[in-house]
DNA sequence: CTATAAGCGAGACGGTACGTCGCGTCTTAAT
DNA sequence: ATTAAGACGCGACGTACCGTCTCGCTTATAG
């Protein structure tokens, strides 16, 4: 977010940190309101009661303002133990799903990846601020499931993640944005059990294979 | 694109049959130099060698004009058959991805389907354009694979689509794209190989179970 | 105005004479309804039921229009002989300003003006078709009043015109349009007959000088 | 001009003075340039090195920014005592056709009161910068020839102007404006002069009638 | 207890792009 | 050849945001 370094002068006004959250919280209701689009920052600044300068002195730009609103949300994403893999899946599917049916998540998300096409560092901060705490769900469920028996437990050399992993993280979450987003249609307990059972199958058959 | 519907006045000057074309061709040019972000339909109408005016008599929005000159991008997706279920659907997943490696198409993809999220003009658009001819691939390579016999045959009562072939757009769709521009790892041939060797598996046990 | 010269081919269909009519109508109209910095040569077109092209093949601009489109209010202006010199000025300027009244004299008449400072064609096509018809009046009016034997005779060998009648002219018209258009107050009878008052005991200084 | 009113804001960056002087002699220069038609607000701008919005933020048209720029001309008449009405009369007579023949006033005073003629607060914008500084003149002359003995003294009820103030104004500003606009005749020392005869023959009249 | 320094709200600033309007020209098919 | 219709290239419009700047003021720590 605003780092500061520690090194950093000590003197002069400290930054108001209620306007960080200000900040924050007018941004997603901008999202909410008007979209990624037609977001301003001089609206956000005037939502938020502070001046675009103080806007402009913790965010360099829309794209990294709307990133860090957004991020927060998927701190709710968790993976409660539902008892077996098939049910962890499901879980986390509709999960996901449920954060995608928020307006500000799916006016931003989409958007924001689309501009990370052309700007790296942005590409790093989605990556760290959002896609990592997505996948961080897929390891834990991985590794649930290796403790349960559900799947063959890890090779000794492997390290935290995998390409499996990797595999894994991009089917899951592709499919419920492409359906989310894309095909505009409800992930429902239905499309959510259809698509665990596929996931299943295919891990079971590359787990014997 | 600009459909002129046949009760259409038949006085006064046609419109320029060139300028779509110019209009087109330099919306994919500026896509590919500017990028979605700074792509604008000034810039537009002067590589085309047209007025402004002219591009906004005929297309509505930046939106609009993007999907359309995006749209024909995907008319080179095709689905040679290459003897087995499994080589037609790693065939698709690296022509697809191959697509997505475009920058024009890399930039322009996400960013009209968010925009897409506040605008339900926008979406049948997309649909009708991008989305419809990715999806007659799947219907395409499951009647094949059908009439092979590596898939059972259609239930005689179904009609030319079904809920899992929706289901496997999906995931299809969606997991080429989340690697390729979220994650941003490339799909390789290992990763297709790999992507098919899951999706097979869970087809696999889903028919049989 | 439309000149066309005797010479002119006779193939091809001819001119529609009730065109010019409807456009120099639709032109008034439009100078009442806009004035004259929002009447547009589309708007007048159309108004007279008339094509862009059939416009412009007559006025090359929208300022010869407008000065033939006014030209004939001046035909209006008469002398009649109201038995005195006194009550001729007083007539003629009561009449020049009941057409500084009308609204589309108003607003035309300064504009054209203003634009002919720097347009020496549109000046000499106002002094023809305004000006011109205006002092006629003075000359008129002085002739009348030589008559009557309330001014000397002309000089024997001077022409139809003399300075004297041209100083009259810029007097007499240029107060009565300060009058109604810059100070904008009305041009009643007081006002008129005080106007009068000034102009002839000056004559009869001179004359008597 | 842009009168800001002691009570407004404290707060905020002020507005630039250097920016209005900059303005209004890119204004001027434009006029000389180009003339009032052809004169365009982003080529003030320009020529001030100024952004549009700022012009904007200041005059809300080209006429009101015109009438200021041209205004300060006026500021430049005088009326110096030489000695006898007649040579007041013909020294502010040649005074203001010389500033009619400037190119910038030329072009713009008649264009801006042909504008004001469907636009009253221009009309009052006009009256107080320019039309009132030419009156000063002639109340000026009138006390300077009653002190003279020139003229009889004032009506000891009447106020500062008359109704022959007025109309002495409207026959002197009308009759110049009149031979050098529309007449398009230079106003010479001989002109002034028969003007100037023409004018006292007619107030001595009135005065003993 | 002052001096220094950064933060802050306000709003003007130089820019860039917008989407619209009017211009005057042109290309149709129909008189 | 002229007409109505309307597309065309062009240029200006007035507006909206951008990101920066200059104000006067506030709120901290350091001397």
């Amino acid at each position: 977010m605003c780092s500061r370094t520690s090194s950093r002068s000590r003197t002069g006004r400290p930054r108001s940190a209620e306007a960080d959250a200000a900040i924050l919280d007018a941004t997603r209701a901008a999202l909410v309101e008007l979209g990624w689009s037609k977001l301003t920052m001089g609206d956000v600044a005037t939502r938020a009661g502070v001046a675009k300068t103080t806007l402009y002195r913790r965010w360099a730009s829309k794209n990294e303002l709307v990133v860090d609103a957004v991020a927060v949300l998927f701190d709710e994403l968790e993976l409660p133990d539902r008892g077996s893999l098939a049910a962890d899946i499901e879980g986390v599917v509709r999960q996901f799903a449920a954060l995608l049916e928020r307006p500000e998540a799916k006016t931003a998300l989409m958007a924001v990846v689309a501009e990370s096409t052309r700007d790296e560092p942005l590409r790093q901060r989605i990556r760290a601020s959002i896609v990592e705490r997505q996948k961080r769900l897929v390891l834990q469920g991985r590794r649930r499931a290796q403790e349960r028996g559900e799947l063959p437990p890890p090779a000794p050399d492997s390290g935290p993640s995998s390409g499996t992993d990797d595999l894994i993280f991009d089917v899951v979450a592709g499919a419920v944005v492409h359906r989310a987003l894309v095909s505009a249609e409800p992930v429902d307990a239905d499309w959510a059990q259809r698509f665990t059972a596929l996931l299943l199958g295919g891990l079971a058959a590359a787990t014997q294979g």
